[in-house]
DNA sequence: GTTGAGCGTT
């Protein structure tokens, strides 16, 4: 019943499988089970989570067992709103199954079993385009594009960090054996660097007794 | 806490 997607995918036989966009990040399937399910039975909602933080991608697929009812809810939950979202019902076309699926209608081969042909398997090899599925760029959202921010590629650069701030450590701590230890003001040490101290800051300081005592 | 074109099994 409410369970959609724990066994996988009950007999898919024959089934028509529809496509529900523009939900709402919310949206489950225990959410459009009872909408859809009005329009006729149900097989199978699943919806796509993000293998990264989980969360659904906006859409969902319904199994109908008959394409009346699959139909109907396309003319009838086509462009109700959920979720204060207008989804979109339609049609799957692409898919796992869409090769076998006609006009929604799966019609998949059922393997006979005992009767395994011993001649040759119609497979020349071994389907490793697994990696094919490199999951095209879905997130064109905020996720993409702080990702597509400019990364560090230079090692060099990382490596160059770290040793100038072992130089300036080193002169921190001999001042602070050769000059007075206390009293010595943070940009003052800073100054010490190597590097020509940037006097940007020296625009002009404001009383630091803000909120002085009476 | 956010986002919004599209196509699916953790």
């Amino acid at each position: 019943m409410a369970h959609f997607g724990r066994s996988g995918p009950p007999a898919i036989r024959d089934s028509f499988s529809l496509l529900v966009l523009n939900v709402s990040f919310r949206t489950t399937a225990n959410d459009l089970f009872p909408l859809f399910d009005r329009c006729g039975d149900v097989v199978d909602i699943h919806i796509p989570r993000d293998r990264r933080t989980g969360d659904s991608r906006g859409f969902a697929f319904v199994r109908y067992k008959y394409e009346d009812e699959a139909q109907r809810a396309v003319d009838k939950l086509d462009g109700r709103r959920v979720d204060g979202r207008d989804i979109m019902v339609q049609f799957a076309k692409y898919g796992p199954n869409a090769e076998r699926i006609q006009k929604g209608r799966i019609v998949e081969e059922i393997p006979k079993p005992g009767g395994r042909p011993r001649s040759h398997s119609p497979r020349p090899r071994y389907r490793d385009d697994y990696r094919d599925r490199d999951y095209r760029r879905r997130s064109r959202s905020r996720s993409a594009d702080r990702y597509e921010r400019d990364r560090p590629r230079d090692k060099d650069f990382r490596r160059r960090s770290l040793s100038r701030s072992v130089s300036p450590d080193y002169d921190r701590r001999h001042s602070r054996r050769s000059r007075s230890p206390a009293r010595r003001s943070p940009s003052r040490s800073r100054s010490n660097s190597p590097r020509a101290a940037t006097p940007s800051k020296q625009g002009h300081h404001r009383s630091p007794r803000s909120q002085s005592p009476t």
